[in-house]
DNA sequence: TGCGGTTTTTTTGTATGCAATATAAAAAAG
DNA sequence: CTTTTTTATATTGCATACAAAAAAACCGCA
């Protein structure tokens, strides 16, 4: 019952976005079709489909040449994908702030439960999955979808660089300790407060992907 | 020149985006691979690119039945997705009032001057046209293409909406004379006085698609 | 060696055919 | 007459083949 049939198609781009994200294709790789459908024993159609949809979701980019390539990003625009999260998230939070049922409020505090548990059992790749859930539950309690797709795309556009930051467990704990202020200013229902506490959160995580990039 | 080499997949996305936005295919119809190709005179692999990539974009979905299906929307998803639009813009407008280039005021004032020229000669398709083209100035304001970018795809999905309520020459007008106001307010560098500009024009603006849909 | 033009190779774009499967239609059971 | 089961049809997903275009390799020549 639960293993859901999946399409070639998708596979692949799951496959690929894994490898991306995972470091091994390095940004600026080319994406050959046909040793990407060798390595994963289909034909080049579902493979072409991958590297598209991957390609509509930033991950991909035409460069010069023809084909596509692993999006590499200057320091310039890294910043500027960074400002544009930035930008939403706070918008996210305001709404949030404005909107919160006892839901999404659960929702919230369940998911910095469970960084807390993750950061003191030292357990980054855990965190890193609890942390994601964190703000994708405020993504949520803003009650609106699309707002929560653009939010998750570009979290997850920028994730490899945010990834980069929590090297040991202290990271783990500061990060998580620095969510319950944002909560606080999110739970006060008050949106300049709100718009407040997440640009600070936000400018906080900047400074240390930057340091860490 | 200006006969740039476009592939079949492309042809095919931009004819049925074009057809979409005309309300000739309506939301809920079921995009067939076949139908389309014989319409359009290619074969079904570019058409499947075209649906992919249009899916991707949030203007196909797919639905329990098989296939994709053009996008539609109850009045509570209009309502979110002009949320989503109207907190972008407001960033944007904000962000181009900080780092207002001499080129950017220059295109916008262009922009504007055009959106003039069509509303005054009662052009309507036009003054979509240059509309469009004064909004996208506003976002290449922002020196962020990623900004620019989602604003951009927002005003794509929510352009079959907008564009029912310019009905006569007096909407046009009136939308027209709304700029000017928006411009000053961005011109003026102020963070607040873009923001509150912005916010205006964008409530007036989903007030009048309100009423047409 | 460096350069312009030509040829070869590689890689992408498109067409087509086949197999799998969801949906619709028809037939059988209740 | 309704419900279930079976059959048929339509449509998708994938593989393969071919055509076209671009990039790379090659070659003569200065």
């Amino acid at each position: 019952m639960l293993d859901v049939k999946i399409s070639a198609a998708r596979r692949v781009e799951e496959a690929l976005l894994e490898s991306i994200a995972a470091g091994e294709l390095e940004p600026g790789a080319h994406m050959d079709e046909v040793s990407i459908a060798e390595r994963y024993g289909v034909s080049r159609t579902p493979v072409r489909e991958a590297l598209n949809r991957l390609a509509a979701q930033g991950v991909l980019v035409s460069g010069k040449k023809r084909g596509l390539f692993v999006a590499e990003y200057s320091r310039e625009e890294l910043g500027q994908m960074f400002e544009a999260m930035h930008e939403i998230e706070i918008a996210c939070a305001r709404i949030a702030s404005q909107r919160l049922t006892f839901l999404a409020r659960t929702e919230i505090e369940a998911a910095q439960s469970a960084c807390m548990n993750a950061a003191e059992s030292g357990d980054r790749s855990e965190y890193l999955r609890a942390n994601e859930q964190f703000h994708l539950a405020i993504y949520r309690a803003t009650g609106n979808p699309y707002m929560a797709d653009i939010a998750s795309e570009f979290r997850r556009r920028t994730g490899p660089f945010r990834a980069k930051k929590f090297l040991d467990a202290d990271d783990l704990i500061k990060s998580a300790k620095n969510h319950e202020g944002l909560i606080a200013d999110i739970f006060s229902e008050d949106s300049a407060t709100a718009t407040d506490g997440m640009r600070n959160h936000m400018t906080l995580s900047f400074l240390e992907a930057l340091k860490a990039n």
